[in-house]
Formats: C-alpha cells, sequence, structure tokens
DNA sequence: CTAAAACCTGACTAATTGGTCAACTGTTTT
DNA sequence: AAAACAGTTGACCAATTAGTCAGGTTTTAG
C-alpha cells in the first residue's frame, strides 16, 4: 500500500539533496500528533473529533487521515510517543548506588516531566484510570520488567539496612502519585493557589516539599 | 413540569399506605445512577451512550431520558452524589486536636473511600484531569474553604512545633495523590502485584505503609 | 523535460446516537 | 368506578462524525 511505502520513506536517510517532501511529511505528523494530545486529553478519546484535530492542527480533516489511516490509528500513535520517552532520564539504580542520590534524582526527574509536560501525564492517567485498554501490552512487559528491576536493587538496599522501606512496589506507586499528581491534578492545585497556571517557581517549591518528605519517609 | 413534580416526590415522606410508585422511582433513578458512573468512567462523558448507560441498568433508554432529561443532566447528577460524599468522613481538625491522631484518620479514611469506592474516584479524576468543566463551583467554593481551613490550623501547628511541614497545601495533594491513586490506577497497581483485583489484606498494606510513612514526612 | 510518486482536499456516505413522542399500562385519589 | 397521574416503551428523527474517494497539485527521479 501507499501508505506503507511512505512510512517507510521517513525512516530512510539517503542524504537526498531536495528532502522538502520529507521534511513536510514530518512536520505534518507532529503537528497532527501534538493536535490530537491536545484534543484527547480534553475531549477524551470518543469526544475528540478529527474535525476537531485537524483545526487545530490547521489542516483539512482528510489531510489528517492521509497521515494516520484512522482514529485509533492516530490515538495509538500519541500514546506510543508518551511511551517512548517514558525512559528519558531515568536513572541508573544498580545495587551499589547512594539511594539518597538516586532517589532524589529520581523525583526530581519524574516531577520535572510532570511540569515540563502536563498533557502527556493527563492523557496517561485517562487511559489507565478507563482500564489501560491500550496500554495492556506495555504494562505487562515493559513497565512490569523495569518495576522488576528496580524492586530488586531496593530490596537488596533494605537487606544491607541503606533504606527502611521493605515493600518497593508501595514507594514506587507513592513517588509515581505525588509527582505526576502535579501534572494530572493541575487545574484542581494551580486553583487553590489562586492562580490561573503554574509559575517558574511552582515546581521548585514542590520539589523542596517532596524531596525532603520523601527521604525521610524511606 | 411534571419532571419537577416528580422529583419533589421522592423527598415528600408523607408515610404512605403504598409507596410502591415512589420505590419504583427511587430504586430506578438508583439502577440507572449506578449504571451511569460505570459507564461514564470507562467510557467517559463522551464516549458513554444512553443506551449502554440503559442495557447495564437493564431498562429501556426512553425510561433513562424519562428519569434524567438528558444526557448532562444525568452525569451532572453522578457528580453530585460524588461530592455530596466528599464530606462524609471527615475528620474534625482543630488547633487543639494531636496532629498525629488526626493525619493518621485522615488518611486512612481517604484510603478505604479509594479501595471501597474506586469507581467515584475515576469519574472524579477524570472530570478534574479533562479541565473540571462540571466542578468548577465545587473547587472554587467548598472545596477552597475546607482547604482554607485546614491549611490554618496546621500552620498553627508548626507554629507550636508539632509538625515540621510548613506548606500546609503541599501535604493535602500529597495525601490525595497517595490514597486516591489507589482507586485511580487500579489496574495498573493490580496488574504489577499480579493479580487481577485487590484482595482483602492490599488496603492494610497500603495503610502499613503510608500511615507511618506520611507521619515520618511531617 | 517528463513520468511517476507523493501529497492535498472538497464533497460525499454510512453509521451512530441524543433526544422526542404518542400510545400504552399500572397506580393513586376522590 | 373512573378520572388523574405516574411510569413504560418502540419507533422515529435530526445532528454529528469517522471514514472514503476522485480528481487535483506539487515534488522527485531519471
Amino acid at each position: 500500500m501507499t501508505q506503507d511505502n511512505q512510512k517507510e520513506d521517513i525512516l530512510t536517510t539517503d542524504a537526498p539533496s531536495h528532502r522538502s517532501q520529507q521534511v513536510t511529511r514530518a512536520h505534518n505528523q507532529a503537528l497532527i500528533l501534538a493536535a490530537a494530545e491536545e484534543e484527547f486529553v480534553l475531549q477524551s478519546y470518543r469526544g475528540a473529533t478529527m474535525q476537531g484535530i485537524a483545526d487545530r492542527a490547521g489542516l483539512p480533516k482528510a489531510n489528517v487521515h492521509y497521515y494516520f489511516k484512522n482514529k485509533k490509528n492516530l490515538y495509538m500513535a500519541v500514546l506510543r510517543s508518551i511511551i517512548e520517552e517514558w525512559n528519558d532520564g531515568l536513572v541508573t539504580m544498580t545495587v551499589d548506588s547512594d539511594p539518597k542520590t538516586v532517589i532524589e534524582k529520581f523525583v526530581r526527574t519524574k516531577l520535572h516531566q510532570a511540569f515540563v509536560n502536563p498533557s502527556r501525564h493527563k492523557l496517561f492517567a485517562i487511559e489507565v484510570i478507563g482500564g489501560a485498554p491500550h496500554l495492556h501490552e506495555f504494562m505487562s512487559t515493559t513497565m512490569k520488567d523495569w518495576v522488576n528491576d528496580k524492586a530488586q536493587v531496593m530490596k537488596e538496599w533494605h537487606k544491607q539496612g541503606k533504606i527502611g522501606i521493605t515493600d518497593p512496589l508501595q514507594l514506587l506507586i507513592l513517588i509515581w502519585a505525588t509527582t505526576q499528581r502535579y501534572a494530572e491534578f493541575e487545574i484542581e492545585i494551580v486553583g487553590l493557589m489562586d492562580k490561573t497556571a503554574y509559575d517558574a517557581e511552582d515546581e521548585a517549591r514542590a520539589a523542596d516539599f517532596l524531596v525532603p518528605f520523601i527521604l525521610r519517609g524511606c
């Protein structure tokens, strides 16, 4: 199919003299993905319309269908881009690492991601809350492996008396919950702070509260 | 309108000999609300269909429209029932209370609610993540007043050297995040535990982890 | 320069779905 | 008993919307 050929094109980096076509393609796809991400967060899957996404991207609807066969396809593409980012900036955590350093870095990284890219966290949350129908594979493979790996390390830390935590999963849940919360519940938190959006210091304020709190807890 | 008269009927408790009609009304409304709650969680507002809600309630679609004028009306009714429950079991927190006791009770209560009624927490979360378009009033009145009240008390506690927390809002956010997480991310957490649903001890396990952790943090 | 491939899009279609309504049955009141 | 009222429901309609497609333009390769 034409569609498949095109998909390959974007991967072939065979140094063309003119690459405006491929640039356009990448550009439009990025536009659509960004627009879709916002629409899916605001309206959730069924509420988001292809027309709405197209409008937000500044393209005719048929053009959206040209790049992404159908709505589900587009939604999955958005989810995939979120998952790919999932491992970014993740701390290397081994038995020999210093727990305090590693945990602090982990919390700060996750918190930073939450403040920098709230939409992605919101979309991920909506998907999970709704039963994660499109994330089963990811959660039962990549994510589970990652968790088991970290849990192993933390258990060893505990055996060596470096941390007081016996149940690593609970700690991971707590860290995810507290950091991602600032993205997911942005509207509520911002409202309680009598603002309309986070200001420059809010991330630091949250970090200064969370990091010592969590370290004390461990 | 007929609809309005009926709405009053359910409130009039004038000891009728036969109340089968009013019982039916209350029964059907409860059926529909419960069905709607589940559908709205699983499909979110736009994804949930009146037909789907009707099917889940075991009633014809037109009957759902008889009790709730339209979809938005029904959704608001579900939200209202959630908000009404919001204050249930909330701890009385005054300057003279013992922080440790109050915070422990608060965490345990919230956690229990999360395990007992996950759907409501999921629905609330989806609404907030999507920008809380139907909850603005609640959040800027009831909720804000409640938070300010508690924040006042906590600041006093800090002044008296009873707790080490300087920013009460951050603590509230953390407690909400950690307790409600077990409801909202049920699928993810249960999956990471290699189960398909929480078992009887999971609430206790979470509480035994969370309560000391949070108390240590304060 | 030219043919092929990639890209673009207005106009259309089929399916879904919120909401209505008129006719019906059962219940309550007088 | 019978009028009035509450509850029930199948059939229908109008609006929305995902997806298609034919015919167009632009870009690229030979």
